[in-house]
RNA sequence: GGGGUCGUAGUUCAGUUGGUUAGAAUGCCGGCCUGUCACGCCGGAGGUCGCGAGUUCGAGUCUCGUCGGCCCCGCCA
């Protein structure tokens, strides 16, 4: 039998027409004499009926089926009766009158029924991922992600470019994650690494002249997992020659934006706004900010320097900082239970405490004004415009500690008090990103980005001077709160390379074992060039209103990085260790 | 490396202060049923309480360890 229509096709149109559907049993429905069959594919449900009038060797083999059988039915569309019309799917005015059943392919029962809405724990739906993954809403999301992929591809190929593969298996580098390392059989005592990204390639295809590259693939960093992050992720890839700041990024913009239009049907207004790395850490404490809410972080170190407050005070001295947020209008929404939690939302990212003011309408309400005077209290209330029905709450630590743990409480209390409005897209550019940070570990300066990070023209002389100073031309797409993209214009600069590699203490023997092959291209006339590369899992999951990545992944990692389906990573044959010239050496 | 949380029929969960034979819903199996659509009615089967020690006359329940899922810190150029 030859499949005629999907499952979710036929309508008021059709009566009257003969036709073959294929599916699965979704339920069956056996009253005696008359049989119905939900009968399912992706597209939708179609009901059944079979009737021993119409054919009675197919409504007594119907007995035999149960949930998840794969079958192919012949049959006559008919109308429903007018009562009787299903309004709950799209082919509920119909039905279809059996006279020919074939079972395709019995099934076992499942473990877990993947159409209904039960709640079932996630470990044993990974296990059964292909279970999983008839539900609508996974179904829903791979096609989402796949409607995604398919427009980026579309606006990327309108506007010059071309895709090109990198290699999978290639060579192990310094800086950045962890790498995912693989033996090489024909070169013991060697190893291959999984791509961390395809950066190197990509800037050397720029030499090559590719003018505009851009891939959609796979990249591997051996790290932890969180809910948003996955070992393997699939990154949009793009660079091109002889481009600025501004024309990536309307190209960029334009990208987003028709994907928001033709995957969800929603505007997105371009340009997107533009905020410098700086003023995101003093406004939001992250580099990250989601702009969809206010609960803007104030300075109040000056007001406050000089109080008897001791954990404000040395932290000052020890060249800290004091901030707080302006909790508007929270008095009476934000329990002292509220209160502890948010603390320990502070305590989480390194903060000792988190001290809080209750403005009310007869006076201040705190546990540390006594530590103040009053003319400190009122320039302080003013600072934040502090009115009566608001909460003020401090951080007072190091730079870093303060941002975050300040960044934390505001998406806290964002969430608790409910001020994130689901609807709101909020994208932005963040910019001037330091070039480099000083890693205390390792005593030396680090790239924030990738050493091959262009600095900004004006700071070059700072290079030598103060490295932490000096600003790279390098932008982040920040989305609701989650970075989805980031990228620079890179140095093409051999003299400028150099002086980079010599800040980062790479000398050159160094610097030509790690990255030999694109400095030698550098040599042999590099286009200025830039480029970007934007999670697509992150996108996806946005865009889905998915909670965790691995609902926008056919078959995701759990967060111990195996795959509960094929039971990956396993252990190998003797052989083959022997082949590669490998011997364990546990401790 | 660290913190938190969960683990009991196939599944989702309940299980009191440590006390008789561990329950419910759903699914599954059998029977009945010609207008259901999460069909209905009757009956039945189904448990290594994640695993291992320990405390106790007695452990699903308490303690320790361990394994696994999830969330977070660190980590993620």
């Amino acid at each position: 039998m030859q499949r005629t229509h999907t499952c979710g096709e036929l309508t008021e149109k059709n009566i009257g027409e003969v036709v073959t559907l294929c599916g699965w049993v979704y339920t069956r429905r056996d009253h005696g004499g008359l049989i119905f069959v939900d009968l399912w594919d992706k597209t939708g449900l179609t009901q059944v009926v079979l009737n021993p009038q119409i054919d009675k060797l197919a409504h007594q083999e119907a007995q035999s089926l149960r949930g998840n059988f794969v079958i192919a039915v012949q049959g006559k569309v008919r109308a429903r009766p007018e009562d009787m019309v299903n309004l709950k799917l799209k082919t509920g005015a119909i039905e279809v009158y059996i006279d020919e059943l074939e079972i395709l392919n019995p099934s076992s029962t499942p473990p877990f029924s993947c159409w209904e809405n039960q709640e079932v724990g996630e470990a044993l739906r990974l296990k059964h991922r292909y279970l999983d993954l008839r539900s609508s809403e996974l179904q829903r999301n791979l096609e989402l992600r796949y409607k995604i992929t398919r427009t980026v591809r579309d606006v990327l190929h309108q506007k010059g470019f071309i895709e090109i593969e990198t290699p999978i298996l290639t060579k192990s580098t310094p800086e950045g994650a962890r790498d995912y390392l693989v033996p090489s059989r024909l070169n013991p005592k060697k190893f291959y690494a999984l791509p961390q990204s395809p950066q190197l390639f990509k800037q050397t295809l720029m030499v090559s002249g590719m003018d505009r590259y851009f891939q959609i693939t796979k990249c591997f960093r051996d790290e932890d997992l969180r809910q948003d992050r996955q070992p393997e992720f699939t990154q949009i890839d793009m660079e091109m020659s002889f481009v600025d700041e501004d024309q990536l990024f309307s190209l960029a913009e334009e990208m987003i934006a028709t994907t928001y239009k033709e995957t969800l049907g929603i505007e997105v207004e371009t340009p997107f706004p533009v905020l410098k790395y700086k003023d995101s850490m003093n406004r939001f404490g992250t580099d990250k900010p989601d702009l969809r809410f206010g609960l803007e972080i104030v300075d109040v170190g000056e007001v406050v320097r000089g109080a008897g407050f001791k954990v404000f005070t040395q932290a000052l001295d020890a060249g800290g900082q004091v901030k707080a947020i302006n909790v508007k209008g929270s008095a009476e929404s934000l329990s002292r239970k509220a209160l502890d939690d948010l603390t320990e939302v502070a305590k989480t990212y390194g903060a000792k405490g988190m001290a809080w003011i209750k403005i009310q309408e007869n006076g201040l309400q705190s546990p540390i004004i006594k530590f103040f005077d009053k003319e400190m209290l009122d320039r302080l209330i003013e600072t934040v415009n502090g009115e009566p029905g608001d909460i003020i709450v401090f951080s007072a630590d190091t730079p870093a500690i303060v941002a975050d743990s300040l960044a934390n409480v505001r998406l806290a209390l964002a969430r608790l008090l409910k001020l994130i409005d689901e609807k709101k897209i909020k994208l932005a550019w963040v910019t001037e990103f330091p070039l480099v940070e000083y890693d205390a570990e390792e005593k030396r300066y680090v790239a924030m980005h990738h050493p091959f990070t262009s600095p900004m023209e004006e700071d070059l002389d700072k290079l030598q001077s103060t490295p932490s100073e000096v600003r790279a031309r390098a932008y982040d797409l920040v989305l609701n709160g989650n970075e989805i993209g980031g990228g620079s214009i890179r140095i093409h600069s051999k003299e400028i390379q150099e002086r980079m590699f010599k800040m980062l203490g790479i000398d050159k023997e160094e610097a030509e074992l790690k990255f030999g092959f694109l400095l030698d291209a550098l040599q042999y006339g590099a286009p200025p060039h830039g480029g970007i590369a934007f999670g697509l899992d992150r996108i996806v999951m946005i865009l889905a209103g998915a909670s965790s990545i691995r609902d926008v992944i056919a078959f995701p990692k759990t967060q111990k990085a195996t795959c509960l389906m094929t039971q990956a990573p396993s252990e190998i044959d003797p052989k083959q260790m022997n082949e590669l010239k490998l011997k364990y050496d546990l401790r």
